[in-house]
DNA sequence: CTGAAAGCGCTAACAA
DNA sequence: TTGTTAGCGCTTTCAG
């Protein structure tokens, strides 16, 4: 391994010439820097990142510490961080495993974690002792979460609204819900679909609801089969959209909803639903239509083409990185921030006014 | 940030009897032991990581480069190589971007690359004058490679065979198959395949050959709007398996192919090829029997439920951590390790017998 | 059993 | 403009 000693002593000089001349730091003959910077390139010298991290107490690298590689939400969201991060000299790293163990071995300077309640468990298990940095990227799951760390997060209240609104325009006004979670879970989607059901269009808000979660089904059988309904504090394991979807297209028909939309969680839901509804002999989006949120790409490769209500996921990701070095280079930053979300129009909503 | 300078300073001693006592090694009397250990608790200390690497001049953090994050069967891979490092006292890294241009800066002892054109650019562009050890993860892409580095692959020659053989089972004879590349490639699924069509089931291969590469289709319209085939050499492009898939099931009827089954390269082009064969009249199994190769979990989605050859990604990827750790400990290791595969029995599959 | 000292590769303050 | 020095947090040798 090549240092800086090596260049020195080939150059005749000492080693902090060679730092100055490497670094553009402070005076260097001109002569002598070239030459340096030529014998560095020769010698094909690499800075050691780790005694240049040692020596400035900072590493140059994040950590996303994602939940859930297999959802391609995540994975985008972790590009928009890449690109920023290497804007601003940073590496951007992925940690796929919720191990918070390893954090305190890792050496980085800030981590942005994926939602509130692994940040709350972050703070709790680690975040009291070691003190680093820390951002959350929240999907805007709860509306009354205590603000410990900034947050960024999709602005799904407003986006929901927006959605809801781009349904009634086109003659929807029974549109139901589909969420894995219960009535009264304060994420903004529930809350902003209640009061818009509610208010904007005057419906029923109890029956248009379809909760795929114990308490909203009484425990229905099918609904406990789900790992993550069987434990109650384990943010671990990877929800089941998926399959909950399904689930809820079963119910959806069982109960009979006249409903002529429906608005899903998000699009992993709305794609298991919307498989299973047309399996029940629904035809989308003629007999009913489909809305998911999150704007996946793989919505394309449903049938009908999937509408939804993208969460522009790059941006987010790019903001996090912004916040995060913001925070580390010791500027203030204000702790929520929004990113509007955008209506991504498909085949799967049909417009009933024409 | 507390130090060991502050254990000692608290304790009495010097830092080199904390360093004994925290770290289990040399003499250091049991009561003062006990004493640090309990100081270095209440103050809540971490080593600093970084401090450790330099002075043991290795970091004991590995890295997966991986290719494309949005494939999952990476990321299973994955999870098999954090579970395999963290056994052995690594970290795990993932980073998303091929971008070589970063590895210098990370503080890593070793590489693993996702397959041997990867491999073949790196070594081209950093690894001459940039030593880290690398070993590669290869899904059998091209049987002449030449071993630069040591690999570790699914032994796909062996377990297309087996496939093949599983369909003769099921009374097939007429198998296409369907892949992404030339009929000349030297990937060992395309070599199986030709191999035992020909001298096991003495069916005409040229005829039964599906290449969706332009050269095969003689640069057909549809194939040239692929990104990947428009450039020669860039292997960041990811691959279009899906719409490919699509396109090969358009193109096997138009052939009026009365194969009776169809083996494809990978799940993600069986799903594509599924899906429109179904639209175009076929049904599955009845009319055509399909068998991925990947072993992948979406496949459980499809309908009927894809029967497929398992790559055992979980077991390569820890396959890879180990080898890269022994290389790293200096023992030696062959430069080829096989691991095989799986026959995965779901529904896509009819047999013909019965 | 303990502690002083050297050193991992680098930077920065200061004296020359 | 340059070189010496100290130090980032840690380990390890070696004299006490």
């Amino acid at each position: 391994m090549v240092t800086r000693k090596d260049i020195a002593n080939r150059a005749g000089v000492s080693v902090s010439v060679v730092s100055r001349a490497l670094n553009n730091s402070g005076y260097v003959n001109k002569e002598k820097k070239k030459e340096i910077i030529k014998i560095a390139d020769e010698l094909n010298y690499r800075p050691n990142p780790i005694a240049m991290s040692l020596q400035q107490q900072k590493t140059k690298q994040l950590l996303y510490y994602s939940k859930d590689l297999y959802n391609s939400f995540n994975i985008e969201l972790y590009e928009g961080m890449i690109e920023e991060a290497e804007k601003n000299g940073y590496v951007m790293l992925i940690n796929g495993r919720l191990n918070f163990d390893v954090i305190p071995h890792l050496m980085i300077d800030g981590i942005i974690l994926p939602n509130q309640y692994v940040t709350m468990q972050y703070l709790d298990r680690i975040g009291k002792n070691y003190h680093l940095p820390v951002v959350t990227a929240s999907y805007g799951d709860d509306i009354y979460f205590p603000a410990a760390v900034p947050f960024i997060e999709s602005d799904l209240f407003k986006g929901t609204i927006n959605a809801l609104e781009y349904l009634r325009e086109k003659g929807h006004r029974k549109i139901a819900l589909v969420t894995p979670y219960n009535f009264t879970a304060n994420n903004s989607r529930t809350y902003a679909w209640k009061y818009f059901m509610q208010y904007e269009l005057e419906e029923n808000i109890e029956k248009y609801f379809l909760g795929i979660s114990k308490e909203s089904l009484h425990n229905d059988q099918r609904v406990l089969c789900f790992e993550e309904e069987k434990s109650e504090n384990d943010f671990d394991i990877p929800e089941s959209f998926y399959e909950k979807g399904m689930l809820a297209a079963d119910i959806f028909k069982e109960r009979q909803l006249d409903a002529t939309a429906v608005l899903l969680f998000n699009d992993e839901m709305a794609i298991g639903f919307s498989k299973h509804i047309k399996k029940l002999g629904y035809t989308i989006p003629e007999d009913l239509s489909i809305m998911g949120i999150d704007g996946l790409e793989i919505g394309q490769y449903m049938e009908p083409k999937l509408t939804s209500l993208e969460i522009q996921s790059r941006i987010m990701g790019a903001k996090c990185v912004q916040i995060l070095i913001s925070i580390l280079e010791g500027k203030k930053e204000k702790c929520a921030t929004y990113v509007p979300t955008l209506i991504l129009e498909r085949e799967s909503v049909k417009n009933l006014l024409e």
